[in-house]
Formats: structure tokens, sequence, C-alpha cells
DNA sequence: CGGAATCCTATCGGATACTG
DNA sequence: CAGTATCCGATAGGATTCCG
């Protein structure tokens, strides 16, 4: 008979089986979360739109370094994330707003934890 | 005289001028804390080192689809972050362990919340 | 056992120009 | 105002091979 060392898990840090993959998943938690907040600019816009809703227009000039294209690229993800919604206002002239759905006023509490912890490793 | 909308900072989530820049920026306190955990397996080495020290062969058999490459590279670069210390024990065998500093278990909380939100998302 | 050195490819994001 | 369309260079990370 061999020995074998079995390792349990912190039932804190991983809750559910859907954590204790061994290799990357899209299906981890973790990595559902990292998802929609990863890629640059993306927790930029997120922290925006955690203020108010922002016209198209209006991302531009709070972030003038940001190109269209990367702009367009990363509203489409977190709309695609169902994370930020469009709303079209018909009329003249026609207004765009974005702003964040239900889900992502959820991830207000992870960046403000990203934060916290951010400054604990700066300090 | 022109009116403009001053927007002013959520101070939960933005409490100093460290997270308001206008781009990208590596002291941003978000950017900090992402830069430690991103990049593709850290989260698993992380979560694997939260549950104890660990030698180079032991992740290789827990994360048996990891390449001994990225392996290395993500040992280093976390390593170099000051969240993983490496131990050598000489003698026959000499024994090397990687463990996480204070500084890596500081990040328990964030890894927790991340699992948090990433389940609420998937809900 | 515990790595380092190469090579190769996919994706990402910046620059630029154009459109309804 | 609110985007699209191309192009293009830099990295990231996987496969493979070699080393003390």
């Amino acid at each position: 008979m061999a020995y074998q060392t079995v390792r349990s898990w912190d039932p804190e840090l991983v809750p559910t089986p859907a954590g204790r993959g061994a290799r990357p998943d899209e299906a981890c938690p973790v990595e559902v979360a990292l998802r929609v907040i990863s890629g640059r600019w993306s927790t930029l816009l997120i922290r925006e739109l955690l203020h108010g809703p922002l016209s198209y227009g209006a991302f531009r000039k709070r972030l003038p370094t940001l190109t269209d294209k990367v702009l367009t690229d990363r509203l489409a993800e977190l709309r695609g994330h169902g994370i930020v919604e469009r709303q079209i206002t018909r009329g003249f002239p026609s207004r765009v707003t974005y702003q964040l759905t239900p889900r992502g006023e959820a991830l207000r509490p992870l960046m403000i934890e990203l934060y916290r912890t951010g400054e604990a490793l700066l300090a």
C-alpha cells in the first residue's frame, strides 16, 4: 500500500468544486471574474461607469489617450459579458450612453478589494 | 462662462489620487494587484501555495499539464513580485520548496473576493 | 530532481484612416 | 457625434530539447 498526501481544500478559499481544477478553466469562478475585468483599460472603463453612465464622447474626454478602436473593443467585450449596456435615445441629436447592468454593479466590491490589496502591496 | 460637469470620486472606490489616472498606470493600486495575479496559471499557483509550501515536482504533479517553461516563468515572476520565496535545503537530496511570503498571504482576501464575484456572475 | 534555452504561433492593443 | 476597417509590432505562453 502506497502513501499519498491528500490535500484538503480551504473551504473559505475554494468553497465549491468549480474552483478545484488542475488546469486553467473557463468555469472556475476566479477566472470568470478575472476575465470580465481583464484587458488593458477595462478597469478604467469600469471605474468610470461605477460613477455613473457615460456617452462614447465622454469616455474619450475623460480618457484622452484611449483610441477609438480599443474603446470600441472594450465596450463590446463588456457588453458581451453582460456588464455594460447601451442606451440609445432617439431624436436630434440621438444620444448614446453606456451604463453598468446590475451584474456590472456587482463588480464594485471586487474593485474595492483590488484597490485595497494593491495599496497593501505598495506599502 | 462655460459649464463643466466635475465628477467627484467615490471615496470608497477610489480613496487616493493614485487610482485617479486617465490612463493605464503601473502605480495604480488596482493595476498593482492585478499585475501580481495576472497571467495564465498564476492564480492556480497562488491557490496551491495558499494551502502550503510546495516543491517544484509537487507543482508538476498537482498541475500535470503545466509545462516546465511556464512553471519556471511564473515562479520567477511571483518571486520578482515578492509574493513567493524559495527555500533550499542542502543535503541528499537537496530539497527545494516554494512558499508564500507575508505579502503573498495578503492576497488571500482578494482571491476569496474573486471567487465570490465569479460565482455571482455565473448565477 | 529542478530547472534553462530555443523556437513558434496566436492574440492583443496601438496607429491610422475612413464612415453614416 | 459615434463609431468601422486595416495594418502591424510586441508579447505571452505552449512544445520541445537539453543540462547539472
